[in-house]
Order: C-alpha cells, then structure tokens, then sequence
DNA sequence: CTATGGCCCTGGTTGC
DNA sequence: TGCAACCAGGGCCATA
C-alpha cells in the first residue's frame, strides 16, 4: 500500500513548496514521461513556462496549482493532480531522484514530478480558471465558506445517489477521497451505501461537521503515510494514519463501541465500516429489466 | 440521471 | 527460495 494524496495531502504539500517555489524562476524543462502531459506537447509546455517565475503556489480540490508570471502579467499556471503515488519535491540541481517523470530546473535546484505509478498529470494553462479547464466542473471546497450543513443537506436530497460515490465524486464536493470518506461517515455514523436523498437534516449536519474536522486534523498532521513512499516535501511522513477510526482496520475494535471493523467494496473501493456505529440502510429496490 | 466496467500503471503482497 | 498472479485505486470514458 502506498499513500492516497486527498486534500490534506495535497493541502500539506501546496503548503510546504510554498516557500521553496514563489520567487524562483524555471529555466528548462525535461519530460521523461510524456503521458504525464496528459496530451499536451513538451514543447508546448516549455515554451509557456521556460523564463517564467513562480508568483504563488496554491491548492483546489486536489490540485496543486502553481501560478507563473513574467514580469508583473500572469503567464499562465501549472496544474498538477498528484492522482495516487505522485510527489513534488525540489531538489539540488544535480540530483537525479528516482521516478522523476518531469524534471523542471529552476534559478535554485530543480523541482521533479515524481510518481511510481504514472497516474498523475502536471500540464500547463494560460487560464487555470477556463471554463474548459479541469477545474471548471470541481465542486465546493469542504472547508469553504459555502460548504454549510444546510447545503449539504439539499445537495444530497437533490440527488438520487448511493452516499459514498457520491461524496467521492469530485463535481459534488472537491477534495475528498477514499479514505477520508470513510473516516468521516464513521464519525457522522452513516452508512457508505445509504442513499443521498434519505439523509435527514441532522444526519446532514453530523456529516459537514465530521468531513471539515477530519480534513482539519489532517491538515494539522500533514496528511497520512503508509509506506516509505509517501513524504511532505520537505521529506517527512504525515502522521495522520495513527488516528484512523476505520481505514485499513478491518477486524480491528472500533474506537467508539469496540464492534469489529467490517470492510465491503462499495463501487470498486474498498470500504470500512463499524457494523454497530453505522447501520446498514434497507436493501435498495433494483427497477426490474 | 444513475450505475457499471475497463483502462491506465507498478511495487508490494500472496499463493504455490 | 523463487516466481507468477493478483491487488490497490482517482479520474475518465464508453456503455446501458
């Protein structure tokens, strides 16, 4: 098992290159795997950032997005989806870390895209905000203003929806992903296959609060590790995995009532539940063929 | 609108 | 001990 970049993740490691990132300037570019592009052409994307300085570096959803300027216009910004195993980290000018997809040299050393597995993306856009970019259709930040339990409550009644895949999906709600989806059902004991519309008010309102404290601590404990794969950039395991309630404890006690952790597979995820804190919902009604 | 399944990938784990 | 099969899973796409 490796490490499962969700928002605090993200949000840790936007955090950390911050201050290693803004002010430095890129100088070249070296794509070592092209698919990493997501399409876009390598010399398109030197072309745009090559001269440019980093003006911010910042997070959406599980993006991190990397703002360049030239001189005082905006030259566009670097989206970066870390998807499972990906990793920025800067680095000395000369070293060569191991699965470096791509290899961006800067004024100071060189920032990789590092990722075991190649499911991550880093591309460039002249406008992070384009309608027709990847960040159009993202949902509400959990930790934004406008996450409040009273729209929760109406976005899940409006919607006819198993609640797991539902909270997993990126145009409901931004940022959250397997394992903190699970986390946060538990603490709001609500079941990962109930159905969105049958959510009440107050069940509504359990959960808003469970998904903004889990991400919360998270954030505080710079997101969780598995393995030796995982680390902040600055090269340090998140220590949030110590405070799973769920995750990866199957058969294990659960914290609040000391029943067994169960795990099932809700849409292809693997999925942990305490049997007794989270009540399985009545079977759902298949409409005939 | 909702659900399902395939695809991309490779290191670690499991089974024999 | 060695090696092959298997598994995990976020987002995207095609299909029903």
């Amino acid at each position: 098992m490796s490490y499962m970049p969700e928002l605090p993740e993200v949000e840790t490691t936007a955090r950390l290159l911050r201050p290693r990132l803004v002010g430095r300037r890129l100088r070249d570019v070296d794509v070592r795997w092209p698919r990493t592009l997501g399409g876009q052409a390598p010399a398109e994307l030197e072309e745009a950032v090559v001269g440019a300085r980093v003006a911010a570096v910042r997070r959406r959803a599980k993006y991190v997005i990397i703002d360049l300027a030239r001189g005082r216009r905006s030259a566009g910004a670097l989206l970066v989806h870390l998807r499972m195993t990906g990793r920025l980290v800067v680095e000395r000018a000369d070293a060569t870390p191991d699965w470096s997809r791509v290899r961006l040299g800067l004024d100071r050393g060189a920032l990789h895209f590092l990722d075991v597995r190649k499911f991550g993306r880093l591309r460039w856009w002249a406008d992070p905000e384009d309608p027709e970019g990847p960040l159009a259709p993202l949902g509400p930040e959990p930790l934004g203003e406008s996450f409040t339990a009273a729209w929760l409550h109406r976005a899940l009644a409006g919607r006819r929806r198993v609640l797991k895949p539902l909270l997993l999906d990126q145009t409901f709600l931004a940022g959250l992903g397997n394992i903190y989806v699970d986390e946060s059902l538990h603490i709001a004991r609500l079941h990962p296959l109930e159905r969105s519309d049958a959510v009440d008010r107050r069940a509504a309102g359990r959960l808003q609060r469970a998904i903004q404290a889990t991400l919360r601590e998270a954030i505080e404990r710079e997101g969780s590790s598995f393995d030796a794969f995982y680390r902040t950039p600055e090269g340090q395991p998140g220590s949030y995995q110590h405070q799973f309630r769920v995750y990866g404890r199957e058969g294990r006690p659960c914290r609040r009532c000391g029943a067994a952790v169960e795990r099932l597979v809700v849409a292809q995820r693997g999925t942990h539940v305490c049997p007794r804190c989270q009540p399985a919902p009545p079977p759902r009604i298949l409409r005939a063929p």
